[in-house]
DNA sequence: TAGATTGTTAATCGATTAACAATC
DNA sequence: TAGATTGTTAATCGATTAACAATC
């Protein structure tokens, strides 16, 4: 199968695969089976298996899978296996809380540099990275083989801003915007709707 | 069909059909067809009208939706036509930009208290609301009437402080630590995983 | 009335689960 | 070898799309 052809229901739960293993890992468990893992995530040993059957055989009959070398695989399949440079481009409370995290760096994101239009916080760092001013970043991108932005900006100018990156060559935007950009079709988005998620907490305590 | 049998599926468009709402709404458009939705939000005509019949008819056969009343209809099935009290547990970056989040409150949903354990935090304010010490959140969620909690500390403590917070009487958790909370059964919990977010982007950049 | 568009049923498509042969 | 557990095919279930009668 194609990789193009997997669906995004099974794309969309192999980072939590990755988020168990690595926890497997940390406690120094070596083997697991579909069957064991089922219990801690509550999700059918079935659907485990034939997830991971997408990418390869990682497993083997009679013994499970190898926690470590299943972690890796994953690690691979998901691109976190080297370095991708990030910059954010708003530099608000959100944009400086994703700098600061450092869960991200340990997986191989490493923030460039931080861009706002606000002059007060031109020149200030966040964990290294400075703020430069937003007509900057153009340049910023091209110079230091940027591949991703984490859009932190109001939506006014957020598409703006987002075809200024792509045009710069960005290839992914994280885009916390609360709008669908519009981007060409070779320029992955992921969106982080914050506040749609707060309307579905919302509505599932207002329905069960 | 009971609102418990919707499927997530379903739940999880509504917010975004509300966001198109609103927006036709702020340009002044009266009427919509699900055809025309249809090709702003690039979702099908027949899914619309589908997800929609859920919760009831709100069209009328040759006119379309009255955009007004489809839109207050649906903050009314989204539990946002009336007012959510919310506390913010953990008031780094993250915890501070939600905060000052000014469209939340546009929808009905008030910050009343932040609480951190560090005590260079405490006695400040984010947009009117108190940082507090985390020992008082328990008195502080009896006391004011708060249904949501925002929980924006490491995982290392994330699940004792839900539990405490459950105890005092908690009925909704928008989750932001990078794990999997374990509470009783009636009480909500909408994830935010950014760490997995960014995996999925990642994915994509990796195999188109 | 004629045209437009919904609400709803039926058909299709895809994802999940079950089952089991393969094999370590 | 016997037991365990995968990889994979087949069966089921659910979600999306298509079609069209109802009706404004």
């Amino acid at each position: 199968m194609d990789r193009n052809d997997i669906s995004l229901a099974v794309v969309k739960r192999l980072p939590r695969y990755y988020r168990y293993l690595e926890e497997l890992l940390d406690n120094g468990v070596e083997r697991i089976s579909s069957g064991d893992l089922s219990n801690r995530m509550k999700v059918s040993a079935s659907q485990i298996r034939q997830d991971l059957n997408h990418f390869g055989g990682f497993g083997q009959q009679g013994y499970g899978y190898n926690v470590e070398y299943l972690h890796d695989e994953i690690a691979k399949i998901l691109g976190i296996d080297h370095v991708h440079n990030i910059i954010i481009a708003g530099s608000g409370n959100l944009g400086r809380a994703i700098a600061n995290y450092a869960n991200f760096e340990k997986r191989g994101f490493v923030v460039k540099g931080m861009f706002d239009c606000n002059p007060e916080l031109i020149g200030r760092e966040c964990r290294g990275a400075k703020i430069m001013p937003m007509e900057e970043m153009a340049d910023f991108i091209r110079d230091n083989n940027i591949e991703i932005m984490a859009l932190t900006i109001p939506k006014t100018s957020a598409n703006e801003v987002a075809r200024m990156a792509v045009e710069a060559g960005i290839k992914g935007i994280w885009n916390f915007a609360h709008m669908d950009l519009i981007v060409p079709s070779d320029v992955v988005v992921e969106n982080v709707h914050l506040s749609e998620s707060l309307m579905t907490l919302s509505y599932n305590m207002n329905t069960r």
